[in-house]
DNA sequence: TGAAAATAGTTGCTTTAAGCAACTATATAT
DNA sequence: ATATATAGTTGCTTAAAGCAACTATTTTCA
């Protein structure tokens, strides 16, 4: 196929599921939010501690424009903001109970628009859609922003305990790691402490330690990206660093564990190869257990699968 | 994969691709034209013959806005507006020279804005993209409208001629059928001619008829569909009764023949699996020759292609 | 260290996109 | 022959979003 041809193809394509999507939005039209507040309601659903600047990146619309939605969502009783200790110029957004149960209203509506999509495609198509969805995906994401750099630590330092404490924060995270814990996993030649540093500036970090009771598996835990650096592919970077350092050092599986909630980092997980497994820890706030396997695999053997 | 994880891979790449194209939008942001006069101008390039009730449907908008902006349009000298002679309440919609520069512009940047997208990507990664995004839309446009109604003529009406002439007019045939002509093809059991109805009204045609020079070959002619009625499936339609006719008669290939402007046309014809061929006729209008394999292939020769 | 530059957010004002409703003119149905 | 529907126009209004000027912090760097 020409070059000239597949971009017919490719603006063909967008026409019609801009025509699709549209057909989506129009019914989502019930009254209660805008378009736009129903993506930002999202946005500081599924990404904790999200700041109104962080919204103008996401959504990039105007700064006072957001401004003014926040408040009218805050005078709604829908939105928090929090001043955030860090830095006192901005407010950390999160929904109240009450936006939590429009949200989920609204999440409900909206995967009830899909399934009506999707009515009248049988369990294979489907499985074709979401393939091939996943396909086109991935190639559009290949472009990963070069800006992004990863690093394995060799010492610890204040930032990476700061990174540390708000993932805490964000995640709800009981158990925390001390400094000394950190260390060690830093300090191990089978672990490592990851950080990803955007225009200089740490905005990601994951840990890789081996699971003694699992011979050659190792686990990604404290996977984390700065709101202010989603969509750059930073996990994916991340990830990247650590299946090679993994594949290096002999290990055959990757395992990690999740919250159920966390739909949008599972989603990225599962984009990437990870596939559920059974539980392998007894970590009590874990509802959901992944693992990828990262020996090269013989052809027929992933034909197979 | 459970349903509920395909809805939210399915709702996480809606949103993915919608920042993917409001990206692209932006940028076409460069002054003379709103995204709407740009939608409204593409459909009158490719639509000939459009009203402006017909960009209604197609465009989801107000009357009202629509009759300003294609009187601003037409103000502008780009659109111009001819009164039917059919229906004297309706203007038919054409682009003015002027119109037709501004809209080569328009596609050169956008197809520009797509090239910069596949940037990065190297040409099997390409295929691989515009065969998965050939797979979602005949996934999602599956569910054909059942208002549509296609038949194979047992003689000739006026509402067929009116319509081919529609078509003549529509597209700029030089060379147009004879009444007695079409009869013949009518009265030829090898050969046919189909209309569609939605609602009970004619909305579309198409000839098959067989090529002397060829034999176990037949071939597509005036394939016509009112614009009002587009986006329903009634060309697919057309086309799957007459490739069953076609099949059921023992015919190997259908051929057609088209011209290359007439880019959503052969955009259609592709995904059917119409691909490229010589040329097969003396026919001085058509740049464009598509051949489709319509009995049944061995899965292997499949395969090899 | 302290002034200048940058960043986060707010507020008043304006522009743009788009809808609604009432209207004219023509066409179709009963 | 009259009622009803359709195509399009025009006046008025609303909603969505941007721009610019402003305050309060924070960061940079000479």
């Amino acid at each position: 196929m020409s070059g000239a041809t597949q971009i017919f193809a490719i603006r063909d394509f967008n026409r019609f599921y801009t025509a699709r999507l549209g057909l989506l939005r129009k019914r989502h039209l019930d009254g209660e939010f805008s378009l736009t507040e129903g993506r930002m309601l999202y946005e500081i659903w599924a990404n904790p501690r999200l700041t109104a600047s962080n919204l103008r990146g996401v959504l990039g619309l105007d700064a006072g424009y957001i401004s003014r939605l926040l408040a009218s969502l805050t005078k709604r009783k829908l939105v928090r903001q929090a001043v955030s200790k860090a830095d006192s110029r901005e407010r950390l957004l999160s929904l109240t109970q009450a936006g939590e149960k429009k949200m989920a209203a609204l999440n409900r509506q909206s995967e009830q628009q899909i399934e009506e999509l999707l009515q009248g495609l049988n369990g294979e198509e489907r499985e074709r859609l979401v393939a091939s969805l996943g396909v086109v995906r991935s190639l559009l994401t290949a472009q990963k922003s070069s800006e992004v750099q990863i690093e394995r630590l060799s010492e610890v330092t204040g930032e990476v305990l700061d990174l540390l404490q708000e993932y805490y924060e964000a995640v709800g995270v009981m158990v925390r790691d001390t400094p000394e814990s950190v260390r060690e996993i830093v300090d191990d030649p089978d672990a490592g402490v990851w950080i990803a540093t955007l225009n200089g500036k740490i905005v990601g970090c994951a840990y890789l330690h081996s699971l003694p009771s699992m011979p050659g598996a190792t686990e990604c835990k404290r996977l984390y990206v700065r709101p202010s650096a989603r969509g750059k592919g930073v996990a994916h970077a991340l990830l990247d660093a650590q299946e090679a350092f993994a594949k290096g050092r002999g290990f055959k599986r990757i395992y990690l564990d999740s919250k159920d909630d966390l739909r949008v980092a599972i989603g990225l997980y599962q984009r990437r190869g990870f596939v559920a497994c059974e539980r392998y820890n007894d970590n009590p706030q874990a509802t959901v257990f992944l693992m990828k396997e990262i020996a090269e695999t013989p052809k027929k053997a992933l034909r197979r699968s």
